[in-house]
DNA sequence: GTACTTGCAAACCCTTTGCATCTCA
DNA sequence: TGAGATGCAAAGGGTTTGCAAGTAC
């Protein structure tokens, strides 16, 4: 249960420094929490995360967190639903895209190295410098549709 | 310049009959000028290209009218920025997705067999049925790499 | 000590909704 | 004529910002 993360937060702490930000006892907190779960997660999950640990940290705090966080590239924003963004760290893993359930919102991860280099092929072609992607399917999951 | 667009204006009128809404004045123009275009737009812009030919629309009744159009698929909607909606019309258009460019906003649209082959592929090896997918690439463009 | 951070409230901005009025069928 | 549509103003909801007080280094 008790995961390690203390490779991950080496790497925020290094990241803090090299930014010339502060390592603050609220961003450490945050990303403790961010680092200790593998969920796609929402600005305010993390604000309501962070209250339920009994820690002292404003909504707005959470929000300017994720900011940083995702400056140094240790976090990713998605835009899965329109009215909210959602968060993941990525720290050590590897790029993956997303399949999201319309049904149950419960999200399947996939990469795939064929689509990649098919992509990369396009991009070439029209002179495009792709410096980010998003690829995201959205359907019914299997469990879903077995219920009906 | 004074493109045809009556085949699009008689789909959406059919679609309108077939999901018992009238066609009004309102919608017609607005029809009109979402089928004059092959940009992406949005609500906002809709709302004023109305107001420059003078014709009197609420920018509500902008909002409302897209979202019928995208209900009987005349009209898609994308999020490519977060912070709102980006429509364009589909109408005897094949599928397709975007490079967006970061720097000058332009948009470039690619379409790849391959891509959609490995795609789906993947979602049957996951059980889940697609309804829709989106595929953007964000970079930058020829023209703004090359101003560098 | 001082520049950076925090956190509250308020502002923002796109989008939706309540409701009285109007209009298409 | 009556159900549906419009349009104004106001509300909604996620996110950002102004500013005074607090904190890291």
């Amino acid at each position: 249960m008790a995961e390690t993360i203390t490779k991950e937060m080496e790497a925020f702490q290094s990241a803090l420094k090299e930014a010339g930000l502060a390592a603050t006892r609220q961003r450490l907190q945050l990303a403790e929490i961010i680092f200790s779960t593998h969920k796609h997660f929402t600005a305010d999950d993390l604000y309501e995360w962070s209250r339920k640990r009994g820690w002292k940290i404003g909504r707005v705090t959470a929000y300017r967190t994720l900011k940083v966080m995702v400056d140094v590239n240790l976090v990713e924003e998605r835009q899965f639903m329109k009215d909210r963004a959602v968060y993941e760290h990525v720290f050590g893993h590897q790029h993956h895209d997303h399949m999201v359930c319309t049904s149950c919102d419960s999200i399947i991860e996939f990469e795939s190295a064929a689509i990649e280099k098919e992509q990369n092929k396009l991009a070439k072609k029209f002179g495009f410098q792709i410096t980010s992607h998003s690829h995201t399917l959205k359907g019914i999951c299997k469990k879903c549709s077995s219920k009906k």
